[in-house]
DNA sequence: TATTGTTATACTCTATAACTATA
DNA sequence: TATAGTTATAGAGTATAACAATA
């Protein structure tokens, strides 16, 4: 395994010690493995998508969803009102979405997309698809289903 | 299934069409899963151990790497060497970590824990890892080994 | 009284660029 | 010239508290 003479090695300099890096008390921990996997996706959904993942759902949840209140899309991802209302802010400042009062109960603002909003959706829902996909099929169907078996026990109490 | 005239339902309000988000085109993605699944960790977490992940990751990498440089320890977490910085001046400010003059290289910094530090990191890896048990134990051992495998898949280029 | 959206504020993480001291 | 650490700065996300309008 070792190549103990291995004098054309890339190493760039010497350390006190060694520059190998023991990681194995962090790589026993599932949470380590699984914020790997999520900052590996969120790296590249960034790259591709231009946008970030919490903006996305946002933008995803309104365009399902048009009608529905700040505080009902918030919840459904686990987001408390003013995180929410950073996100909105965003999206409707790219003219994304739009806030309009509503008639049933004037406190909520009901979300709509805009005309832009309704373009730019699908532009967007075949980026994040297209990226998607991309890291599903690292794995076959029946591992897939698996994986997302086991992420619901994770996420859901 | 549904209760067509459940009048004692615990309804709060009235919206403009329905209350119930639909998240479907969302629940597809398995970057949305992994997300929801890291969230649901990551509050735990800092509830249960009082740093954040991040914090934790760095500190234990000193702790079983005395005596390497911040650079290495960053680049064992892909980080980059600004953030890698924040994070060990807060373990620095905390009294966990210390930083010597490398022997060998006056331009790096050799990381080792305080005696402070020594005690704590035995605290905190029982929480860690209690805590990480807690959610191991939602899954069969052969299931755990499953999901590992299908995390490196998505970790590692 | 309670709820919705809002504002103010603060903290964590991340990232880029420029600086310094060393190599 | 290149590297390690640092500093300044900025942006994203998250969260708590207090306020106004409305229920």
């Amino acid at each position: 395994m070792s190549q103990p003479g291995n004098l054309s090695s890339a190493r760039k300099h010497k350390a006190d010690q060694d520059e190998t890096v023991d990681r194995s008390t962090l790589e026993e921990k599932l949470g380590f493995r699984i914020r790997m996997a999520e900052r590996s996706i969120y790296k590249t959904f960034i790259q591709n998508v231009g946008m970030t993942p919490v903006q996305y759902s946002i933008f995803t949840l309104v365009a399902e969803n048009e009608g529905m209140s700040q505080g009902v899309i918030g919840e459904a991802l686990n987001m408390d009102r003013a995180s929410t209302m950073a996100i909105m802010d965003k999206l409707e400042k790219a003219g994304l979405i739009e806030r309009r009062k509503s008639l049933v109960d004037r406190r909520r603002h009901a979300l709509y997309l805009t005309a832009k909003g309704r373009k730019e959706i699908v532009k967007t829902e075949n980026k994040v698809k297209q990226t998607d996909d991309k890291f599903k099929q690292r794995l076959t169907d029946k591992q897939l289903q698996e994986l997302t078996k086991y992420l619901n026990l994770l996420w859901h109490e």
